[in-house]
DNA sequence: AATTGTATTTAGAATCATTCTAAGTATTGA
DNA sequence: TCAATACTTAGAATGATTCTAAATACAATT
């Protein structure tokens, strides 16, 4: 059986977060961030939005994208931007990249290789990385896990 | 002396491509292709018109976008996005990929590693990859390229 | 408990990048 | 020359996001 409660595991290293920024907790900020949690499909701002306010119908929009800037600020989530359309946001904090369908829309986590550690680029000695984004465009070969497959 | 006129060959190559996607050839095309042949800096599509309209004043913002995305669909330039800001176009071909400063603003080309053709990527068997794209973040480390440059 | 300062939330306005619309113009092929 | 189609244009519309200003909540004192 899958709690809907607050597990106060994930309220602590919220509080405790937030706190470590000079932000504090909120019922709001707790719910969009167990909103994230619940279903980790990648959401836009106004996919949380409307989901967030199914459980509590008085939240705004304007408090979602506070909340997601926070969030991403507390390194509790990521930004991802596959495409050209609004801004998604990802919950899983492992280390990993993105697969764009072209053709369900859907975005799917793609693994990093065990032993990798050297990109494929040649980055020169002035330019001092923080954070390299790999993202791959593609189709899904399955018609089940895309449903709007039709070309090939 | 650098040639303002036309290259025939990069007329040539464009009128090509064009038609090949059952497109026309015309002036504000042409116009503005040479402008960003002419300053391969990753102008966004605002910048784009501003200096095509320093030669060509009557040409609008709506035939600089529908000019862009004709040439992307050509194959002749690439859109960047590395930043959720406006869309950014690139006339370099070569493979490479593209690092942000967060300090400047700039992007600057990186090539691949001569022998790379493996990612350090598990993709799926279900999921087929068109299209990889790296973008890397980071800063300048010299002061003089990277103007804005305050924090270390 | 009252007070003060600051953070947060909210609705709605504003902004920015981009796309759409509808009318006029140019080009191509018959 | 004519008809069909492509292209350009200004301006309106859209979509995502940020800003604004007022109300509310909270935390740390008094």
């Amino acid at each position: 059986m899958k709690e809907e409660q607050s597990s106060t595991q994930e309220n602590n290293d919220l509080a405790r977060k937030l706190a470590h920024s000079g932000m504090r907790m909120t019922s709001q900020r707790e719910h969009v961030y167990r909103t994230l949690l619940n279903q980790t499909d990648h959401p836009t701002a106004d996919d949380v939005y409307l989901r967030a306010k199914a459980d509590m119908p008085e939240i705004s929009i304007a408090t979602v994208y506070n909340t997601l800037d926070a969030l991403v600020k507390c390194g509790l989530i990521k930004q991802v931007n596959v495409e050209r359309t609004a801004t998604r946001y990802c919950s899983n904090m492992k280390e990993h990249c993105h697969f764009f369908c072209g053709e369900c829309g859907n975005i799917h986590d793609v693994d990093y290789k065990k032993g990798r550690d050297e990109l494929p680029v040649k980055i020169p000695r002035n330019l001092i990385p923080t954070q390299v984004d790999i993202s791959i465009r593609g189709h899904c070969i399955n018609p089940l896990s895309c449903p709007n497959r039709s070309k090939n």
